[in-house]
DNA sequence: GGACAAAGTGGAACGTGTTCCTATTTTAGA
DNA sequence: TCTAAAATAGGAACACGTTCCACTTTGTCC
């Protein structure tokens, strides 16, 4: 498509072509922080984003795509702001809750919208996989940098099956709270006993 | 309402009702069985059931409610089958292994059943918190009796959140296993690493 | 056995995700 | 600049979960 723009590792397309996707992506957190999961009705995010139907299922093929894409621009934002703060704590398990709790928090102060997003990456299939890789490996990374900080050690295996792992409880954490089976605390809770049980050294 | 059948902890109604019920969930797990979570239409459900629409949202007021009422059924199934037979292994993270993956393979066995099932389970919604409690309870029961088949030894705090962590680590396994993110040798092997990590003593 | 309530039937109707079609606009290449 | 291809607009149409309604059957109480 564009051989101009080849710097781009993901070729996006033309500018207006990107603006589109940005509009389409904005419209979809915009109704996702009012309304959730239900909220981000196709033909609503359409019209927000100045886009017609088939226009937004060009770009998005369904509406889990839509909210899994919109879920990965969300998790890079967040993934880039902590990689420039210091992290906090002086054992492992310190820092990881830390920074886990945090994280819980930012998006528990949206409620609505991480119902959406969680709702999405929970109900996603196989055609989807590609997407959802891309935030699992995001996730990983996130904590297994906050694991060594110095980042000069060499991982383990062992180190990335134990970010797998609480990796696995927060989303079930997440999900038990988006689906209002669980309070925040008890999210909070879970995530901590889960930590300290796997990093107890 | 029944006054007669006092013995029965939930009361599940007259006869006529009971079949219903049943008929109603078995259409179900056989439309699962065939086609996956897709597949469970609501009136292909009510026809195969030979009920009416109106009737099967009397029933069940919702799809969710629907496949999460089957999950209920098919665990407390799996469950009882599985008190009685005798838990191999010397070692606690052995037998939890064993008796995971014996589970899993289980489930892996009628792929599109545990698809519909497990999609369900994640969908849903705090109207649903009742089913899903037990559902849980199960699954807590069965692992913390598998970690102390003797009975005798008294629960720490520790067992049962060890048991729900390995719970969450197999809820997220068997999600990416049936939305084709992962294979079965991937799930099986993704159980025991988890399990190894939390049971090393 | 008659009356009343509860449960069930059959099917229309509505909302939202998804598909599809035609006309128009934008883009790329000669 | 002209033309063919690709992208977009606008909207109808379809599928399935869900609701609703008028009518019939079943169950209960006197």
């Amino acid at each position: 498509m564009s051989t101009t723009n080849s710097l781009a590792v993901e070729d996006l397309g033309s500018a207006a072509q990107r603006d589109r996707r940005k509009r389409i992506l904005d419209a979809t957190i915009t109704l996702a922080s009012q309304g959730g999961f239900d909220a981000v009705q196709m033909r609503a995010v359409a019209e927000q984003a100045d886009v017609a139907l088939g226009t937004l299922y060009r770009y998005f093929p369904s509406k889990i795509h839509l909210l899994v894409s919109a879920l990965q621009r969300e998790f890079e934002r967040t993934e880039t702001a902590l990689r420039d703060r210091p992290i906090e704590g002086d054992t492992t398990a310190e820092r990881v809750i830390t920074v886990l709790k945090r994280t819980t928090r930012g998006m528990q102060s949206d409620p609505q919208l991480t119902e959406a997003l969680t709702r999405a990456f929970m109900f996603a299939d196989a055609s989807v996989a590609a997407e959802i890789h891309q935030v699992g490996m995001l996730l990983t990374s996130m904590l297994t940098r906050v694991m060594h900080p110095e980042g000069h050690t060499e991982l383990t295996e062992e180190d990335v099956a134990i970010a797998r792992v609480i990796g696995d409880v927060w989303l079930s954490a997440l999900v038990g709270w988006v689906t209002g089976r669980s309070t925040a605390a008890e999210t909070g809770q879970q995530i901590e006993v889960a930590v300290k049980l796997l990093l107890r050294d």
